[in-house]
DNA sequence: GTCTATAATACGATAGAC
DNA sequence: GTCTATCGTATTATAGAC
């Protein structure tokens, strides 16, 4: 069996990982980021990690070395999803085109990956101990690339004069409310834990609200 | 002293403090509103509360019987804070002055009351273990109450055709994001830790967003 | 690689003197 | 009302057998 283990050892570069290993890794950050994001990282518990991966607590920390470990490898591995839908801004489209599907990706984004938006929101709240420094080169350095695009329309009259990162941010807040603020949208418009029929008015107003006119002193138009 | 203390007992109604009880249960909640808007629920310990309370922990527990009493007195002491800016939208002023002066009032919340604001928004992140029949409750039926309002002024063709409730959504994610992602907004915009300068241009932003008109097919008109 | 057993500690809460 | 001392427990992490 050591000699199994040596040989299997040697037939792969160092770094590379088992078929079993990556399976297991993969297991425990899938049930590390159901915990993570519903308790936040001290909320969170490795015997609860560990149970809804169905492993014991002393495997689980063969393959992380600790509970902080878990938690960084969770959010280093969202920051490309994070980033995604925004390097998809074309500076040669339509500012309507290119801010409209913007939204809706952001919006497709909280509707299919709740929990990673709550992580990501957690981590922030908590002052982004993990990823300041993501946030202050990658993502700052994004921001300033895209916001010059808006910035161009601006400059052309094609959008409203007004600080364009700042409508990022407001891009950003109002798609992942409701990712991060589910259980108030829900509670608010009375509807069931489960229930996320309210992403098509979310969508709707959404277009309204940024592409269109809510209100103005001569009304929407 | 044992006659003194059955005296002052006597002198003062059930349920009334003495000065010394109410100056101690106001350092308390000071320092735990610090603690647990920076850290969340569980990343908060007695120790530091009662640190920064200047006071020794069994101390802090003969006035909170426990650390989740000392959490819910915040939570709740806070809920009329957060009505109070929706309270005052009223049904016959013009949609523009009253939309536009709940944004100040909600963005001038976040910029006096962070504090508040993150602990409110761990506490819904967190599923809003103790606020959730506030939520369905009071919460919901003002905002059922003030959605009427807007819808009255669609019905009247001076805003346009969306669920209101959504556009109350909008105006609470757009102005305490500033104060719940002030640590990505100060890191995006290259600002110090304590440089508050982005509230006036988010300001502006949420002006040209709410009552003006950011972008359309013909340009922002 | 996986397990049982356990070390080490942090933390909420209490006891009891003053 | 306030303190020192401490209990009990939850939790992270390790030791060591298999």
């Amino acid at each position: 069996m050591t000699g199994n283990a040596k040989l299997r050892a040697a037939e792969k570069p160092t770094g590379s990982k088992t078929r079993i290993q990556k399976e297991n890794e993969t297991r425990i950050l899938r049930a590390a980021l159901d915990v993570f994001s519903e308790s936040g990282f001290h909320g969170a518990t490795l015997d609860r990690i560990a149970s809804e991966a169905s492993m014991s607590k002393p495997n689980l920390l063969y393959y992380f070395k600790s509970k902080e470990e878990i938690h960084i490898a969770l959010l280093t591995g969202l920051l490309d999803v994070w980033l995604a839908p925004l390097r998809e801004i074309r500076p040669d489209g339509d500012p309507v085109d290119e801010i409209g599907s913007y939204i809706r990706r952001k919006l497709e984004s909280s509707h299919s990956f709740p929990r990673e938006s709550r992580l990501f929101a957690n981590e922030i709240l908590a002052g982004a101990p993990h990823i300041g420094g993501f946030l202050q080169t990658e993502l700052k350095q994004l921001v300033e690339e895209k916001a010059a695009i808006l910035q161009g329309w601006i400059d052309q009259g094609r959008m409203a004069p007004c600080d364009p990162r700042h409508v990022l941010f407001a891009i950003w807040s109002t798609t992942q409310h409701y990712a991060d603020f589910s259980v108030q949208v829900r509670h608010v418009l009375g509807l069931g834990p489960g229930d996320k029929s309210y992403f098509d008015e979310a969508a709707r107003m959404l277009d309204t609200l940024f592409l269109g006119q809510l209100i103005s002193r001569d009304g929407p138009g």
